[in-house]
DNA sequence: TTGTACGCGTTATCAG
DNA sequence: CTGATAACGCGTACAA
């Protein structure tokens, strides 16, 4: 019985009406259009003009069931939005863009729930790789990925053994290496601002490195010196404030995100606090290209490579999809210390 | 009966499996997962308890088939990382979430041909929508869009009908209303900053919309009151004391863009140059939420609302697949003049 | 080099 | 409320 009246001028066009026009069958025209050099060159030629004339394309849904390759790969971000995370997702579209697949995103909100969530709806869709953003995930979430038996990369932190694959840089490490800069200039009575780390893992792991950094010279890290705050520019200026107007009154200010940095820079502009001379400012990550490097004075920053990460994250799946052995399964892409002028 | 227990080895589980351990038919185990109202209750929980049980996770490739429905979005924007197309992204992301779509992202750089090219492989996964940045396309991919017959919502400018759908605001009535508010406060000799308007239409129509404001009081534009410079702060900055230092000596700058603004403001802070007293200075676009109030002194800007373009741009498709009827196709957003102290 | 037969996993249709 | 059957449009395997 026949679902449709489909009459030949009307709806998409299917590779048969191709096929019937350019007198072959359906599979050479696949064959024309995805292995053009087992076909003959009149043969080729013929085809593809026809598929110029109809306008074909490719019904990649039918290829996808047929092949069992469905050319897509699933990404989750906690939010598109942030720079931090869009400019790692821009590098790894680029990559699967230059090698044929696409890209399946969705934002998580940093909610483990809604991830867990986004990952089953996104498996339905048969991706061949998935990319998350992060280490921690619901065990629902875990068995389902496993079980889809596709190659998969988690970025975030290098703390923990992955689920497959990961590529990142260790938060603990970059803090301490910027706190040992800070020591090593001679600052002794530094405070560190971050948001608040049991919501944050990554400000967590951030602190601790911190503090590792003192405990290894020997210093006891006062309660006064540790605060965490919300986000925003607005926070980091009042966290500022209350510290140097406190009884710690520190002589550097390590900032676990830039914004809070820029923030809190902005009000030593408004107060006419200079810097690093009244309290020297260090912060975390370059959010924008040249956010740090262009404020009053340029911050001096923990460089993570964004880009770098999300292109090797593409670029583990693609040579994992082409069978190529991928060594090693953890990748750290390390950090910079950036020295400017705050600290 | 035989039990199954599936293990890793044995592949997906699929439809037919969850049909046979719940006695059923894969039709019913389709209406329970997805029609429960029509499947009696005893029925509908022995087959969701099954699906539990062997972890099963629909194929959608094979449903889309099937059904001739994909539930998949397809969004092309100019670039991921930027927080302008971000931030629109997310709200959309967050609608199509909420409806049970996907989304389908790539990222053109503002080429015309790569959008052109991106288009044809995403209506190769047959969505059953697209979301596009801008108003230029190609004549191949316009063409194709329209063969696609699925609802189309472009943003980024009102200018032009729109190919099906508009969700927008106007570059050219926000640059003149911004212009406007600068010519009212009795600013007389305003300099105009954009990037290069052969390459960028928006800039071009902010040009537009400021020299219109001009006209209308009957001034004259000064040539060397119209600057094209490269994108960022760096070049903000040196724009500003080619003008400052030049022959024009503008008594307000207008940049057609957030950070070449706050590249200016910045530039003037390391200078000691007061702002609004020895220049006023004013932006376009609020990128991030807090940048421009949080500059020193806050910036004078156009608000664009990006989240609710994005909203709005979802909503509609979202309308329109659900068959409801979508008036009006051309969409203002709108925005906002923020009053605030550099101008 | 090209073609035939079949199956991919699901849903639409219609019968029971 | 449930099921048998036939598509959906293409690629794989094998044949010619």
């Amino acid at each position: 019985v026949a679902r449709r009246v489909p009459s030949p001028s009307e709806g998409p066009v299917r590779m048969k009406d191709v096929a019937r026009r350019a007198r072959v069958s359906t599979i050479t025209v696949s064959r024309a259009l995805f292995q053009p050099d087992i076909v003959a060159d009149a043969t080729r030629r013929r085809v593809l003009r026809t598929v110029e004339e109809l306008g074909y394309i490719p019904n990649l849904v039918a290829g996808s069931l047929s092949s069992n390759r469905t050319r897509a790969i699933a990404a989750i971000i906690p939010y598109i939005g942030k720079p931090v995370y869009g400019r790692t997702i821009q590098a790894v579209s680029d990559v699967l863009r230059a090698n044929g697949l696409h890209l399946l995103l969705g934002s998580s909100g940093l909610s483990l729930t809604e991830e867990a969530s986004l990952i089953a709806a996104f498996l339905a869709h048969r991706p061949e790789g998935m990319l998350l953003h992060g280490r921690r995930h619901t065990p629902e979430a875990r068995q389902q990925l496993l079980r889809a038996s596709i190659p998969i990369v988690e970025t975030g932190d290098l703390s923990a053994p992955p689920l497959d694959m990961v590529v990142s840089y260790s938060n603990t490490v970059a803090a301490k290496a910027m706190t040992d800069y800070l020591l090593d200039k001679g600052y002794r009575r530094i405070a560190f601002v971050s948001l608040p780390v049991r919501k944050n893992d990554r400000h967590l792991r951030r602190r601790r490195g911190f503090l590792t950094a003192l405990r290894e010279r020997g210093l006891a890290p006062d309660p006064r010196a540790l605060l965490e705050i919300p986000s925003g520019f607005r926070h980091g200026a009042e966290a500022l404030v209350e510290l140097l107007c406190g009884t710690y009154a520190p002589d550097a200010v390590f900032f676990a995100s830039e914004y809070l940095a820029v923030g809190a820079q902005m009000e030593c502009l408004r107060r006419g606090w200079s810097v690093p001379e009244r309290v020297a400012i260090a912060g975390f990550d370059d959010q924008e290209e040249e956010f740090a490097a262009e404020a009053v004075p340029p911050l001096t920053t923990v460089r993570i490579p964004r880009e770098e990460i999300g292109r090797l994250a593409g670029q583990m799946l693609v040579d994992r999809l082409a069978g190529k052995p991928v060594e090693p399964r953890v990748v750290n892409a390390g950090f910079e210390i950036v020295a400017r002028a705050s600290a």
